[in-house]
DNA sequence: ATTATTGTTGGATAGTTGTCAAACAATGAG
DNA sequence: CTCATTGTTTGACAACTATCCAACAATAAT
């Protein structure tokens, strides 16, 4: 079980994070893992409408903005959210952005 | 005075207010503008480290992303947040930021 | 009318980004 | 060992972006 490098908690950047969840795709992939908590790359990119590298280069950007964190276990790699770390950084905003990105109207 | 064109609340998209934000220069002027109420075009850019012309191209980016809207009266061009259509379209995101810019640690 | 102020636009440029495809690496299964 | 699965990396490419400078437009002041 390897953890790959991200930022730590006080690194975490407001405009970094702003700049992850402001693609559409990896939006998409933060409202899954909110959802459905941990989850493999594969699952999580599952009809996403990209090629997997593609995704794969999503994952290391939500990643490196400290959004999310993957552990290695065997085959499969565990990505989840970060909620602890981003909710005592900027409290609220994760929560604005899931419930902004329900509205449809 | 003239408004100039800038999307209606219900076409505001979430993905396009975050990229908006995740810019420090942009995102030191939606501060300000919340700190200190509307401004014309001069204040709001004012040492900010940055050409006038990039300015202004950072008022039109906020502005089409409609977290600004812009008045001209005379010579002077006023801008101000759009705190209302924000906060009724996604609630708590535009407050969650603006305290989150202040996080210094 | 001439000049100063305020802000935008267009061009140029260097850097970044999202995407796919192909190749690769690591691991587990037969 | 050989093969399938999972995910990353590299290269290529087109699109976009942040920036500056210079020129322009609109308006107000003298």
């Amino acid at each position: 079980m390897r953890l790959l490098p991200h930022p730590a908690k006080e690194d975490i950047q407001l405009t970094e994070v702003l700049r992850a969840l402001a693609d559409p795709v990896r939006l998409e992939i933060v409202v899954r893992l909110a959802t459905l908590g941990e989850m493999t790359c594969t699952a999580a990119g599952d009809h996403l409408g990209v090629h997997k590298s593609t995704a794969s280069h999503h994952y290391r950007a939500l990643r490196e903005a400290g959004v999310i964190v993957s552990k290695q276990e065997g085959r499969l790699k565990y990505i989840s959210l970060r909620r602890g770390d981003l909710d005592a950084r900027f409290p609220g905003l994760l929560d604005s952005v899931l419930s902004a990105s329900h509205a449809t109207t």
